[in-house]
RNA sequence: GGAGGGGUAGCGAAGCGGUCAAACGCACCGGGCUGUAAACCCGGCGGCUUGCGGCCUUCGGGGGUUCGAAUCCCUCCCCCUCCA
């Protein structure tokens, strides 16, 4: 009776903001299990070792793992060292280089240490697929791919368009998702998370399981967070990230100016607030909260007045950010009348890739000299330090004697 | 083994002898608007050059033809499709 209490009480949280739960009643039974037998679930997480940055992106699911560790369940990273060394899964693109174990472990290095921010470390395991994935045979393999059939591989979206449409589909690509499967075995999943595209691979690991005669793991996928272009899912190489590890001030800006229809899904995937809380703040206030809330995860308190003070002074006020890197003019750029270019001055905060880069700047009315704008590319400003030079919105650099 | 298609700027994709530093879209940068929103509008987006202008290096690599090539020829490398 408390049991079954305990169990839907569990439920809810895990389905919250969840996009796919399946099976819901084997996860009900798994759950009610593991509260009789007090022994824990092996809640997976596939890991992939190539970058060293966690975004926001991954904290969607992190956050999700969080939840099953504070209902006392453990979570199992499983690092894809092995299939690293194979290449890319997705096949869009081109091999990608293979990664030593040192760079692997490097990236994991930082990776923990962000992952970390979300997780409980004391309900963590951390393991690395090469540990079982690099015993198998060829023989292993081959039994391994017997248990799953072609069409069934052509049952993923992915596979099947592009099978109809002639483009290749390698045979490593199926056996990608077969050795992700084999993890699931080899750590004796209960559940597996993911983002929402990863429900196939998660599915197949089912399939596997019970051909190795395991219970099968319930899969949940979570929602890919869109990015902050406000189109695509969030990833590194589309560049519209926003880092864990970014200093509270990037972090805070770059939430500020996400578009006004992302908030619900932010506040949702990545805050504990209730988006009905703050529906019917203004905007910008109500984004505000958002920012300060999630940098507040990453940096603590401090770290997030830290950037909204930021963000206040800098573009509220349109004045200057507390730290302004210092830079020094070369003296030859200084002409007798104490004057300077303003091209050359531009150029050298170093803050611009070219003279070219400069000369547009200064073209498009870019460029404040202490507060005032400063255009025509023949202008000449007296050299008196220290002087603030503006680039844009947000690049500034400061003069020093 | 055979037939065919293709490699162009960060990405996608035009161009197929001159007017091409190379259309267009995305991304990115600047300006405007604003709530630094987003959307939208304008401008920019190889480098060097004080400018209307000029110069240098680019269209997989190398070598030719031509007054002139991203565009034609040769050769090499790479990718893809179909047939076997």
């Amino acid at each position: 009776m408390d049991i079954k209490r305990e169990v839907e009480r569990q439920l809810a949280l895990i389905e919250r903001n969840a996009e796919t739960l399946l099976p819901r009643e084997e996860l009900a039974g798994k759950l009610e299990r593991a509260l009789v037998e007090g022994k824990p679930l092996r809640v997976k997480l596939g890991i992939d070792p190539s970058a060293p940055h966690l975004t926001l992106g991954h904290a969607v699911v992190l956050r999700k793992l969080r939840t099953f560790q504070d209902l006392g369940h453990t979570a199992v990273l499983v690092v894809g060292d092995f299939t690293r060394r194979i290449g890319d899964p997705s096949g869009k693109s081109k091999t990608r280089e293979p990664m030593s174990p040192k760079e692997i472990e490097r990236n994991m290095a930082s990776y923990k240490e962000q992952a970390f921010l979300i997780l409980d470390p004391e309900r963590t395991e951390v393991r690395y697929n090469s540990e079982w994935l690099g015993k198998l045979s060829f023989e292993d393999v081959i039994v391994l791919t017997a248990r799953y059939t072609v069409a069934r591989m052509l049952e993923r979206d992915d596979f099947a368009r592009r099978f109809r449409e002639g483009a290749p589909i390698t045979i490593m690509e199926f056996l990608y998702p077969l050795a992700q499967a084999y993890d699931s075995v080899a750590i004796r999943a209960d559940v597996e998370l993911g983002g929402s595209d990863q429900r196939f691979n998660l599915l197949i690991g089912r399939d596997i399981q019970r051909e190795y005669g395991q219970e099968p793991q319930v899969i949940l996928t979570m929602p890919l967070l869109i990015g902050t272009d406000g189109v695509h899912a969030m990833s590194q190489s589309r560049g519209n990230y926003i880092g864990i590890a970014e200093p509270p001030e990037e972090q805070f800006g770059k939430i500020m100016s996400l578009p006004d229809e992302l908030m619900p899904q932010y506040f949702a995937l990545l805050t504990d607030i209730p988006w009905e809380e703050v529906r019917d703040l203004h905007p910008k206030e109500a984004k505000k909260r958002l920012a300060w809330e999630i940098v507040r995860q990453y940096h603590g308190e401090e770290g997030a007045e830290r950037g909204k003070a930021h963000f206040q002074r800098v573009f509220e006020e349109r004045g200057l950010p507390e730290e302004v890197p210092e830079v020094r003019l070369p003296p030859e750029l200084l002409a007798t009348d104490g004057t300077v270019g303003i091209v050359d001055l531009v150029y050298a905060t170093g803050l611009v890739a070219s003279r070219s880069e400069a000369r547009r700047l200064v073209e498009q009315g870019g460029v404040q000299v202490d507060g005032r704008r400063v255009s025509g590319l023949k202008a000449r400003v007296p050299f008196r330090p220290p002087l603030v030079v503006k680039l844009g919105k947000r690049r500034f650099a400061r003069f020093i004697g």
